[in-house]
DNA sequence: TTACCTGCAAACCATTTGCATATCA
DNA sequence: TGATATGCAAATGGTTTGCAGGTAA
């Protein structure tokens, strides 16, 4: 995949994403304004794991023009996870963290030294998962796992 | 084994925590208090999974006279955590949650419909992530998986 | 006796809410 | 035009901190 097919891809895959979002507003009577609308592009442009502080930072400095209020921000990540849009995360610390797409699901492994996150999925472990809730007569939702440690940069800086 | 073995056990086993205690404490030039104790106790004695506020009532009503206040709570928690003798969960929701012991690793599967907790531990899972992590370039420190379903229990409430 | 603890109330910080004004449809 | 959104500031709720008085060692 080139730099040019990439850019084709994200394109297409924020434009369907868009045109959901307003298709949800749509469906519950409610207005696609240009702050939801930067939201959802700064939550797509992002590293994907942002605070709603963060998130208005990045929105403060990117669009500053829209005088964009921090209420605004968390009211509009609740609209999203209500539907599913996005997902939060909440890790040790206190605060939430948001990312795009719950559909696709995934787990996480956390640099307790820089505080970077990285995705990954594994098979094995999810089968897992299900034999173990249905062992233990639950009915499974959803379910999370992280995975705190050093990454390979971190370790590199320490020898430092 | 019958419940006087159990009890027993449990004594033991208590009395071994409290020791532990008491020695951490005078490593550090702490005190040994009735607050401190009380919370240590309280977090032993109940099933294990309290958010600050909940430690702070059984408290109020197991021991009234002691008046503890929730800064009290709070600070002896942190002192436990610091020393790895409680560990805290921070799930979905706001506020996180406090267990005796980091030593005995498990993960949990928690009931989205009565908050009930639910502690497992699965080597195959265990092994897995050891193997992902090392995959990933990582060093591996802790990890944490949670499960979220409905419980049997629910499970037959809901169907009443 | 002295350093450490405690309860209380005030301070904090992230998140939510009420309200008057602004904006989408 | 009318319903929904927004920004602001005040309110909230969990957690932390400063301080004056209390207690373990």
């Amino acid at each position: 995949m080139n730099a040019y097919t990439d850019f084709t891809e994200r394109t297409v895959e924020y434009n369907k994403l868009l045109s959901d979002f307003k298709q949800l507003l749509k469906e519950n009577g409610l207005k696609f304004t240009i702050q939801r609308e930067v939201i959802l592009e700064m939550l797509y442009n992002s590293d994907e794991h942002l605070t709603p502080e963060g998130l208005h930072h990045l929105i403060q400095e990117k669009h500053p023009e829209l005088g964009t209020g921090i209420a605004t921000v968390y009211r509009t990540l609740s609209l999203l996870e209500d539907s599913e849009m996005v997902t939060s995360l909440s890790f040790g610390a206190q605060g939430k963290k948001y990312e795009l797409g719950a559909k696709d699901h995934h787990d996480h492994i956390i640099c307790t030294s820089c505080g970077n996150i990285t995705e990954f999925v594994d098979e094995e472990i999810e089968r897992r998962q299900k034999e173990i809730t249905e062992a233990l007569g639950f009915v499974m939702q959803e379910h999370s796992m992280q995975i705190y440690g050093i990454c390979k940069n971190c370790q590199t800086d320490s020898k430092k």
